[in-house]
Parts: C-alpha cells; sequence; structure tokens
RNA sequence: GCCCCCAUCGUCUAGUGGCCUAGGACACCACCCUUUCAAGGUGGCGGCACGGGUUCGAAUCCCGUUGGGGGUGCCA
C-alpha cells in the first residue's frame, strides 16, 4: 500500500468526460506518479439511479485513453458516492448531537420573504436556537461559527473567507436525503484523501467544506484550485455551448498524445522554449505551484496543430496503424469493397505530411479508391479553358499509353517533356491531369497517385474526362 | 446585491526587482523550397489594462480604478 498522497478526481457526472475534467485527471494523475501517491476515481451522485454504468465505462475508457489506465497500481476505484450513503447519515448525525448543526422548518418562500424583509442575501439562521429535532419538512443546517476560514491553497496560496458571508447551509434535505457537499467531504474522509486538485468554480465552497472536515475532527486536505478551461467569450465551458466532450475530440482523429500534451500546456508549461514534449517529461517537470491563476481558452486551432505535429512524427507503420478505424468507418467517401490496403500504405507517407487529424485521412486520398471521383466542373472548365492545357492531356494520354516503364520517375519525366513543348511550366503542365485523375486542383503529389493507380485506371480517367 | 478569483502579443504562455530593446508557441502575413496542396526553412506583424505609490531601478512589490470570470439552491 502506498503511504504517498491520496488524489481524488471525482468527474462530474453529465454523460460524458468533459476536457476540463480531463486535464484535471491529468494533473492528479502526474502527481500520484511523481510522489508515488494514489489516484482516487470516484463517481458522485447521491442518487443510486443516476449512476449509470455504461457512463462510469466510458470514464474509464477514456481516461485509458488519455494514458490513465484502471489496472495501473496507482489507480484505485471507481468509487460510488451512493454506495456510502450510511456514513453520510451517519456523519449528519453526529453534527446534529455536537450542536454543530440545527433543524429548521421554513420553506423556501418563507427563507426568501424573512431575506427581503431584513435586506440581506440568503437564509438568516432564524431556527439556529429553536431547539427543532428531525422530522418531516425539515433540513439540516450546519451551524456556520463566528470567525474566519483560511483556505491554504497550492496554487493559489492563503484566501480567507469571512464568516458572517457565509451562511447556515443545508446538510440534510427536508426528505432526509444529502446534499453534495456533506457527501463529498464524508467521501472525502471515507477514502482518506489528502489533496483535493479541482477547478476554481469549487473555491468559493472550499471554507464550507473545511469548516465541515473540522466539524467532523478531521485534519482537512490540501487544497488545489486549477483555472477554469473557457471559451472564446471567456466563459465557463459547457457542454450546451462549446465542443468540451474529450470522446468527441477522439473520433474527430485527435491522437491521445497530443490531446494531453495540449491539456497540459493550458494554465502551466514545461521548462525551456518548447511546448511539445513527451509525457514523462510532464510527468517529472509538474508542479502544482508553478500553475498559472487566470483563465484559458481552449484554442482546438492549437490543439489541430499539436495534433499534426504528433502525426508527423510517428513512423509510418504507425501512422498507417492509426487511420484504419478511419479508413473502414461507415462514413467513408468510398465503397468499403474497393478500398486496397496496398495502395494506401503507398500513398501514406505523402498523406502523413497533409493531415491534422486523422479524420482527415479519407478525404486525401478517396480519388484512388472510388470509381469514378466527381471532378469538380468550374474546376475542369478554368483547368481545361487554359492555353495548352488540352493538347497537353492529349499528348500525355498518348505518351503514358506507350511508357515502357510505369514509375514516378518516367510519369514525372513525360509529363514534363510535354509540357515544355507547348511552352508550360511543370505546375501548369500537370494541372489537367490533376483534375482528370483527382476530381481537384489541388491534393497530394500527383506522380505518386499515378503510379499507385496503375496504367489502365490513369488512362481510363485520363480519356474519360477528355470525351465529354 | 453579497463573497471570491483573475489581469503579459488575437490566443496559450516564459518572466518571481536589474540578464526585458519583454522570450517561445498557435494563428496571421511575406519570402524560400516546390508538379498543385501540404510539410519544412527564413523573416515580419503584435503585448506588460489604467492610475497612484515603494525603490537608485518595476511586467515583477503595495493601494486604488476599470475590465473579465466564478460562486452564492432542499443541483452536482
Amino acid at each position: 500500500m502506498s503511504s504517498g498522497p491520496r488524489f481524488r478526481f471525482a468527474p462530474s457526472p453529465t454523460g460524458f468526460f468533459h476536457v476540463g475534467g480531463a486535464r484535471t485527471a491529468l494533473y492528479n494523475w502526474a502527481l500520484a506518479k511523481r510522489l508515488g501517491g494514489v489516484f482516487v476515481l470516484r463517481i458522485e451522485d447521491t442518487d443510486e439511479a443516476r449512476n449509470k454504468p455504461e457512463w462510469t465505462d466510458g470514464i474509464i475508457d477514456a481516461l485509458a485513453w488519455l494514458g490513465i489506465h484502471s489496472d495501473d497500481p496507482t489507480f484505485e476505484g471507481p468509487y460510488f458516492q451512493s454506495e456510502y450513503a450510511e456514513a453520510h447519515l451517519a456523519a449528519a448525525r453526529r453534527l446534529f448531537d455536537a450542536g454543530a448543526a440545527y433543524y429548521c422548518d421554513l420553506s423556501s418562500e418563507q427563507i426568501q420573504e424573512r431575506a427581503k424583509a431584513a435586506g440581506i442575501g440568503g437564509y438568516d439562521g432564524y431556527s439556529r436556537d429553536r431547539g427543532l429535532g428531525p422530522g418531516p419538512g425539515r433540513v439540516l443546517r450546519f451551524r456556520v461559527p463566528e470567525g474566519s476560514t483560511t483556505i491554504s491553497d497550492l496554487v493559489r496560496g492563503e484566501v480567507v473567507f469571512d464568516h458572517s458571508t457565509i451562511e447556515d447551509f443545508v446538510l440534510l434535505r427536508s426528505n432526509g436525503t444529502p446534499m453534495f457537499l456533506l457527501a463529498n467531504v464524508v467521501d472525502d474522509m471515507e477514502m482518506d484523501i489528502s489533496l483535493v486538485v479541482r477547478a476554481e468554480e469549487h473555491l468559493p465552497n472550499t471554507p464550507k467544506q473545511q469548516l465541515l472536515w473540522q466539524a467532523l475532527g478531521h485534519q482537512p486536505p490540501a487544497w488545489a484550485h486549477v483555472p477554469l478551461l473557457v471559451n472564446e467569450q471567456r466563459k465557463k465551458l459547457s457542454k450546451r455551448r462549446d465542443k468540451v466532450a474529450v470522446e468527441q475530440y477522439r473520433a474527430e482523429g485527435f491522437l491521445a498524445d497530443a490531446m494531453v500534451n495540449y491539456l497540459m500546456t493550458l494554465g502551466w508549461s514545461p521548462p525551456g522554449d518548447r511546448e511539445i514534449v513527451p509525457w514523462s517529461m510532464i510527468e517529472r517537470e509538474f508542479r502544482l505551484e508553478d500553475v498559472n491563476h487566470s483563465p484559458a481558452f481552449f484554442d482546438v486551432k492549437k490543439l489541430t496543430a499539436f495534433n499534426g505535429e504528433y502525426i508527423r512524427m510517428m513512423s509510418i507503420d504507425d501512422f498507417i496503424a492509426a487511420c484504419q478505424p478511419f479508413l473502414h468507418s461507415s462514413d467513408v467517401p468510398w465503397p468499403p469493397d474497393r478500398f486496397d490496403a496496398s495502395k494506401f500504405a503507398a500513398m501514406a507517407s505523402v498523406v502523413q505530411s497533409r493531415a491534422s487529424t486523422l479524420a482527415e485521412v479519407p478525404a486525401v486520398i478517396d480519388f484512388i479508391f472510388l470509381a469514378d471521383p466527381v471532378v469538380d466542373e468550374q474546376a475542369w472548365a478554368q483547368t481545361i479553358a487554359a492555353p495548352g492545357a488540352r493538347e497537353v492531356l492529349a499528348d500525355v494520354t498518348e505518351a503514358y499509353r506507350a511508357l515502357p516503364e510505369w514509375n514516378v520517375a518516367a510519369l514525372k519525366d513525360t509529363l514534363e517533356m510535354i509540357g515544355e513543348r507547348h511552352g508550360l511550366k511543370k505546375g501548369k503542365a500537370q494541372a489537367p491531369i490533376r483534375v482528370a485523375i483527382t476530381g481537384r486542383t489541388v491534393g497530394p503529389p500527383l506522380f505518386e497517385a499515378l503510379e499507385v493507380l496503375g496504367r489502365d485506371e490513369v488512362i481510363r480517367r485520363l480519356t474519360m474526362v477528355a470525351s465529354p
């Protein structure tokens, strides 16, 4: 058993894995690894019916994708908050018995009325000394003492909260079920959590939690509140407005290494002037004390750039392997039976430098596997209208028919020669051939494609387009 | 309303009182390379929110202003 710090990671139960949560998980993981601690996964929802197993599986799967494996000795869990229901209730009972909590029978309407009349914000502590016991329609509230609470935060330093600004918050609902705040603290105590790393949005509630830890007779954990991830409007990333599901980025062909690396550069940076760094270095260098205090914009453009770098760093075999799911997915543009693995392998290296996500791969070489690539009307009209274009097309078709050797060098030399004969530079000369073969004016290197396609198919496409 | 947090190029960041004429990356622009498009190379554009202090000296420390964000539920 490890004696190092115990971290807890508790993704919010929204049905998917949030990128902000992913970063927090990575922080916890890097720290647990370096400090010889434990990463505890907890599924937080006091309502058992909402602890959907498939969601938990999805989280574990997404964590594994990021390199946080549940079979690693550093990993513990998942634990389900709902399973600790008795401990939550027992804690509430202890608080009440000790006088640290009291019952209140005011409805929210009544509380609002009183607050309005008194000109204050929330609950005014009306039932503090009424000596009420438990009963229907009564909530259990925490008796916030006089004074102030100081939160020692590993990233922000000391933050002081005056108790006068904290109202007597609810511990148990009138139906007897525990509130999240209580459950959360009790779970942390049950699981011996010693370092809580979470997003900044939780900072204002931290004094309440610390008060609870103390009232329950425990030493509070160390806290670390990391900056929020925001959108271009500088608002907290949300499911509704923003693309925040890790699973979605994965499906769109982002590499786990790129995602992890990028996420880690938000609010923190590796030593030196390098941003693209291996996880081993991150694990060795990451410090909570070095984390920024301000929110960071999750920039998909920069993520994409990172991803391109990671794609180009792959060996050709790894690249081909990584492409497989995207080559055989159901929304591939070509008929599945026309796909040819060896043709793709022959094109792989030119594709690799052109793709910034794996999902872009099929579109780069779709013309190879399409029976008849759709020729863009406008592109064709413009290309063939250029001086000499029609002649080059005709001559090249003839020459390619008779070409003794079908390879990149021969294909290239022949076209260049014919282009020169018609006074065209290489760029102009290859244009009509490119459109005839690929259907577009832009694409991967032409001669490689011609070689892979083979003489018969090339001649077929060349003549097809020439005879309207 | 009240409480809390934050403030360096458009964005992510380096910077912890002199090494700062503020460094890097993404994006953008130009050029080079080049069969198109990429990739790669070179260069460019662009920032310490504002006002007061403290100090011989401030992006760095203090105060205020402004701006942004978060929290404030019988949600999690």
